[in-house]
DNA sequence: TTTACTGTTGCAATCGATTGCAATCGGACT
DNA sequence: AGTCCGATTGCAATCGATTGCAACAGTAAA
């Protein structure tokens, strides 16, 4: 590889780090190389491929800080996931990181880079004007209201391009895209009392909004129906979900004959305490999860559980904000959520 | 609240946007200004304090495009998930999503931000060299080494910053953190044989080379102990999985005793397989995984497995790239896995 | 030969914060 | 009063790419 070799010594002697450097090897103004390598301007074709010839040979790549500066965009959306409730949830939460491996990939498609932060809006009040006033990002993608519906929807008032994934309160001033959660939580008590539950609980924590709308849409149906409905706190912490739900179990044995819960992760778990218990599923008690994660068509029963599009979301949030980068103001998109009938109820 | 109100009049009148305008009204230099809100310099604490309070009040917040620029340094940390050979797979993947939940946790503590980027170097060839050019990022964590192995080894050689998860190989130039996978393929092996099993497979596919290391450690043990092992390629896309077991299972039931899945999902998929063929385990056949996923502990049969510690991974991969940001040449990390016993094997 | 025009290229200002160096001020000391 | 010192502050260059405008060359038309 002598070629290559020359290359090499060839770019490590003449370092050429900025447009001006390039411009001199290759006989022009910075102000052309920026040209041509922008490739849409008029530039001579002789002189663009002269240009270019020079840059892939020296692996000249231009400074983005400068370029952003200049033009005063980043081309870069800023992804924040607050973490309200609990701290530790979603670092497992199956649900919101497919949601992020979708986003990431519409984001690259449309040719934006992703700037992921986690925040901790206890600790930090300030979390999403610093994101945004940070000047490093063209627009923000919220995951999940968590508690801090308020602080978005006044933000949203001065600032366009933010989307946020969630539940759509009545109302709302923020752009939201997301499941229809009362509608799914309808569909699942739906579900448990067609499959003869009579004395329903709901598995979950219900102060976030996306699981207190479930409770609500399950509540309503369970309420037209005559069909009792509790609900059982539940944190998604990982390491506490299955102590939480066995005391539950313990406490309640017998007096329920359908759960309902607020995320498939807490199904999977509570699937496994009631094979531990011996409870024949879903003959004594039924089951119906929400999320429809992959691991869920796995379980031994396999879950019945109401299934939120991932992808569409992701596509949706892209999409909508996309457009709002272009000025346009644009309503929140809820989408509909599908019940998935498998062997749980 | 007159207060906030005359407040958010004056922001909207006199709009501060920049250093130069916030010094207009304190009546001082833009150098002072920035100095002043850095903290660290040598300001009159009354100046700084005027200073703090206007910026407060106007929510100013100094544009990082241009600090950046100017510093030379941007604060981010980038992290590449290649997608080599199955292009959907990390999307669901949970073990690399869940690292990239611990990094972002480990990084924003240290003060960078985690700028996110899915590549399918298939189809981009200079993935990696784009980023790292791309002036945006002050070092690269790359999550898997996919088939990039080589290419990864040669972007090494020139750049420091430069932190790899995956596996170690002998003689290679890259800093990589990762658990000893021919280790863990050793334990998993040994448990299989120890539970009795005579008549290995591996599920997985073996081309990456995480995993041709968890197979390679299981061959060695097996030969050593006299007992057979083949590999039955499995895909780790989540809709083919499912079927690849079945295919395998269907063509070899009987001849094998004893399951390595190369990983926990495809463990659990595996699991569903058999119970649905209702071959007994871990009597009939046995089942390790690897990882050790949350859902692991919840499978029927809950899964014996190879746990990594993936929080140490990501705390590891932080601690030697800032390591790295600082000029010195670090070691690679190689994490020993854990056995993890539960009742598949 | 002059005029007009088209296609390229160069010039220089600009984006906004940072920072080395020089200037200034008040006070202390001789 | 004159000199010196330390604490602050201002000045201006700098980071590197972009872009409006002017300048230029070359050709075609008059």
């Amino acid at each position: 590889m002598t070629g290559s070799d020359a290359q090499n010594l060839a770019r490590s002697a003449t370092k050429v780090r900025t447009l001006a450097d390039l411009a001199k090897i290759a006989g022009v103004s910075p102000g052309t190389v920026s040209r041509a390598l922008a490739g849409n301007s008029l530039v001579n074709a002789k002189t663009r491929e002269k240009i270019e010839a020079i840059a892939r040979e020296h692996g000249f790549r231009p400074n983005q800080m400068a370029s952003k500066l200049r033009r005063q965009k980043t081309g870069v959306i800023g992804v924040a996931i607050p973490l309200g409730h609990d701290v530790r949830q979603q670092i497992s939460d199956t649900f919101f990181m497919t949601l992020l491996g979708h986003l990431a990939d519409e984001l690259t498609e449309k040719g934006y880079d992703l700037m992921l932060r986690r925040v901790i809006p206890a600790q930090d009040e300030d979390w999403l004007d610093r994101f945004i006033g940070s000047g490093m990002v063209d627009g923000v993608i919220v995951i999940g209201q968590s508690d801090q519906f308020e602080r978005i929807d006044d933000v949203a008032d001065g600032y366009l391009p933010m989307v946020v994934w969630g539940n759509h309160q009545e109302g709302q001033r923020h752009c939201v895209v997301g499941s229809d959660n009362r509608l799914g939580g309808k569909l699942a008590a739906e579900r448990l009392i067609a499959s003869g539950a009579k004395r329903l609980a709901f598995l979950g924590d219900t102060q976030p909004i996306e699981f207190a709308a479930r409770y609500a849409g399950a509540k309503e149906v369970a309420k037209k129906l005559g069909v009792s409905i509790r609900a059982l706190p539940t944190h998604l912490a990982p390491d506490r979900t299955g102590e939480e739900i066995a005391a539950h179990l313990g406490k309640i044995e017998g007096e329920i004959d359908g759960i309902f819960a607020a995320t498939d992760t807490i199904a999977v778990t509570c699937l496994k305490e009631l094979r531990d218990r011996s409870i024949a599923i879903p003959s004594q008690l039924k089951v119906v999860g929400f999320d429809d994660l992959p691991i869920s068509s796995q379980t031994a029963p396999p879950l019945t559980t109401v299934r939120q599009d991932i992808a569409a979301g992701a596509k949706g949030l892209v999409d909508l904000l996309l457009r709002r980068l272009n000025g346009e103001d644009t309503e929140s998109l809820v989408l509909p959520p599908h019940l998935i009938v498998r062997e749980t109820a």
